[in-house]
DNA sequence: TCACCCAGTTGTGTCGACAGTCTTCAGGTG
DNA sequence: CACCTGAAGACTGTCGACACAACTGGGTGA
């Protein structure tokens, strides 16, 4: 007799959060709608209070911003706005790189790193799986730096980053592809800081022009 | 006859926000204090769903973390973490300081940093004006990046560094002093960024020790 | 003596209700 | 016809109460 699975302890708070953060970032609710509590919590079966906490931490997050009346909609980003997060994120980033590079784990960070990689590769192309996999294989490359307020910063961007990718109806699969990554982590390997982070920073300049260029013709 | 100034329409929340960030980096309350929901609420006068909203908000500002059965306690920082935070900043900073030196209001940037260089220099040292001085530069330096997306980042670490400030109860003068930052704006005028950031650079490390080492001895 | 059980206390989690405000629109008034 | 006025509706802001889980301390039986 195998034992009983662990339960769920999760507050409802939390899976409320959960919830409206999927809803959200799955396209369910599109940039500008207005998230009303009224209504939100008869359709999810809360109280207003529960979807009330969980929409201040999703505008905490960045996902929603309050507009008349402290209405809260759906946030979007102008594409300067898009251009600015990413060049915040190859600061980041660029850090991470530098100081992944200068640790003792350097070997074990690269083996991770290309395992990341073939979980990029392994997805569909233009699959939410896949834009996934790809913010995994940048989250990663931050929690290996050992750094744990860069990995909370970087996360701080995180919802940002998912609307920008979010308002590109055309996602371009070339955005995730290996040779995009690959020489990232080549360049660690061999421990060229200063070539990891060009690469890093052409990755996310052209990501920056791709999603920006999106978000100008809606 | 003059007319009536305009109310204030800052919502109970929005204060009791207020009131225990002020509390918490006053020192009234010192990290590993219990803040109760009851006791905050009956102090603050106000319900605990109010006051609640206020303590979820400095949960994600970084002041109060979560310990056993969700009751949330001041945060304090390990060294480990001090360092690591202002190895963050850095990379913010530094981002700042290139953006600056490339953008055509540079002129008016060095101008308006030596304006609040002044102004850390007129606040007494040792006083809570004078770091919130010292602070409001290097906002300012993010600020005249243009980048509003770094400002926010920023802007999310400082809860963070302040905890850290305040950790280290013997404050000393020399932080904050003017050789500490001018050189910064010198390189910024001549347009130097690689000494800049440099520049930049050593006054995080400094930091980082000073604060770091501070809070190795509690 | 020690393990166990059982209130009592102290917290947070969640809820439903009331109050206040802004918007909208119909209707009256000059 | 323009304008002011009032009522209705749709929101969010705030509150007090109940439910529930975890720790605490003392009593009980072997």
């Amino acid at each position: 007799m195998e034992p009983l699975a662990s339960l769920d302890r999760s507050t409802l708070r939390e899976r409320a959060l959960d919830a409206l953060r999927g809803a959200i970032l799955s396209g369910q609710y599109r940039p500008g709608d207005h998230l009303g509590e009224v209504e939100l919590s008869t359709s999810l079966g809360v109280s207003r209070g529960t979807v009330r906490e969980a929409l201040r931490h999703l505008q905490q997050e960045g996902l929603v911003s309050p507009g008349a009346r402290g209405m809260l909609r759906v946030n979007s980003l102008t594409p300067a706005e898009v251009r600015e997060l990413f060049q915040v994120r190859a600061a980041l980033e660029g850090l991470a790189v530098r100081e992944v590079i200068g640790s003792p784990r350097r070997e074990a960070a690269t083996t991770a790193l290309r395992e990341a990689l073939e979980r990029i590769a392994a997805e569909d192309e233009d699959s939410p799986a896949r834009i996934q996999a790809d913010l995994a294989f940048h989250l990663l490359l931050c929690r290996l730096s050992g750094n744990s307020m860069l990995v909370e910063a970087w996360q701080r961007l995180e919802g940002r980053m998912r609307v920008a990718i979010l308002n590109a109806a055309a996602w371009q699969a070339p955005m995730t592809a290996r040779d995009r990554h690959a020489p990232i982590v080549d360049a660690i390997e061999r421990g060229n800081v200063a070539g990891a982070q060009r690469v890093l920073e052409e990755h996310m300049t052209a990501a920056a022009e791709h999603f920006a260029e999106s978000a100008e013709q809606p």
